[in-house]
DNA sequence: TTGACATATCAAAAATATTTGATATTATGG
DNA sequence: CCATAATATCAAATATTTTTGATATGTCAA
């Protein structure tokens, strides 16, 4: 099951979760590539940091702690890496919050 | 409405998750006062002590740490204090993140 | 290949959170 | 009222997390 104390933490800290709620309501391909099609919803990088402010490494830092909670998932794209949020994982920690707490 | 990276900071700590689940499964009224009926199943300051082999001072600073989130409630009975899960925040916690991560 | 750009990693500094032991507060029962 | 028991608070010590700037790695385009 997923670790629900893990993803917590990492929903615990507002720059992290505030970047969870930008991939949430991202609705455009991010980087294309010249001749690939179909991209997903999701941000780069770049677009992370000129919309927060911060720097890069505070960014990879960031998104490193979302990865490893599985909130997020990841695609190189040239030489830019997209993120894209993971639901599945968001739902089987509501799940387990439901159940751990006997809520329903 | 709730503040949603609060809970989860609260939530993020093995001692406090631990502490929930506890309080969650608690089906015992405790530290009964004589004379007094109907009560409502939560745990006191001296159970949780001694479930989770805590000194006291650190119980007291977590269980501060989870009323401030919102995610206990507290009874004074007589010269002991009774904690009770809210059940109320921690729906409205994942309403929130039903929402803010476009869950459904 | 080289230069430019994007991201990753690292170590040190800074900021926060947790733990502990001591002391204060409050309630109870004698 | 007094002694005892339970909980709260506090300051100091520890531990953990976050931030930063520097450097490393990897990709692309010329």
């Amino acid at each position: 099951m997923v670790d629900t104390v893990k993803i917590a933490r990492a929903l615990s800290d507002p720059i992290r979760y505030k970047i969870m709620t930008m991939l949430a309501q991202s609705d455009l391909g991010c980087c294309p590539i010249p001749g690939e099609k179909d991209l997903r919803p999701g941000l780069c990088n770049c677009e992370l940091m000129s919309e927060l402010g911060l720097i890069q490494s505070r960014v990879s830092y960031h998104m490193k702690e979302l990865y490893e909670a599985g909130l997020v998932t990841e695609e190189p794209r040239g030489k830019w890496k997209v993120y894209f949020i993971n639901t599945k994982t968001l739902r089987d920690f509501i799940q387990e919050i439901n159940k751990d707490f006997a809520l329903k």
